[in-house]
DNA sequence: CGAATGATATACT
DNA sequence: GTATATCATTCGA
């Protein structure tokens, strides 16, 4: 807590609106701090994944397994999933504990320790879609599976609000990506995009 | 457009 | 316990 922002705290991930949290995360900033590295970025695209009503949530049904046990737990909790056997997903959990909700982070932009970034990306120099996609948000900022249930409350893994602003024009609001599986519920609006970084 | 790549869920023996 | 289908993706042709 040592600069203006101030970390989110339980009574921002306990809501119980996770399409309206996944639009409050835009602007937010992104933090981890571990192996003695410090990475910042502000989050840019958002996907809101509404439990057992929703097909294309892991807990669609209700369904529970060691995996999604997270996604029950109480809202402020990493869900970090591993997809295609290569990308780990990075999901905050929301809502109280036993209902399952949750936002994915698809994509973010660059705010500190950009050189930490391009180190664990194997890249020279950044390009404009370094964070742009949950595979290489999560690698970039050293997030991997086995950091499920990690707290968002510690001093690894944070959030913080720096006053950023998203003017409501410069929000788009989409159908969500590559969950064709869902059926219908594919079509749901749960995709929130930032136009551009003001 | 299609391959890479491995944990997980589900349905079996 | 073992087998197989599946996946909230990315990169390169």
């Amino acid at each position: 807590m040592a600069t203006s922002g101030k970390k989110l705290d339980t009574s921002f991930y306990t809501r119980t609106d996770v399409v309206r949290l996944s639009r409050a995360l835009l602007g937010k900033v992104l933090c981890t701090h571990f192996d003695g590295k410090r990475t910042e970025a502000v989050i840019t695209e958002t996907e809101a994944y509404a439990g057992v009503n929703d097909k294309a949530s892991h807990a669609y049904g209700g369904r529970r397994t060691s995996r999604t046990e997270v996604m029950y737990w109480e809202g402020g909790h990493a869900y970090i999933y591993l997809c295609y056997g290569m990308y780990s997903l990075f999901n905050v959990v929301t809502n109280v504990k036993d209902v399952p909700h949750a936002v994915l982070i698809r994509g973010a932009v660059p705010l500190t320790g950009l050189e930490v970034m391009l180190e664990r990306m194997k890249k020279s120099k950044a390009t404009p879609n370094l964070l742009t996609g949950p595979g290489k948000l999560s690698k970039a900022l050293g997030l991997h599976y086995s950091f499920t249930g990690v707290s968002l409350l510690g001093d690894r893994v944070w959030m913080e609000d720096r006053g950023i602003k998203i003017p409501a024009k410069a929000i788009a609001v989409t159908p969500r990506i590559g969950i064709d599986y869902a059926g219908e519920d594919a079509a749901l609006p749960y995709r929130f995009v930032v136009a551009k970084i003001t």
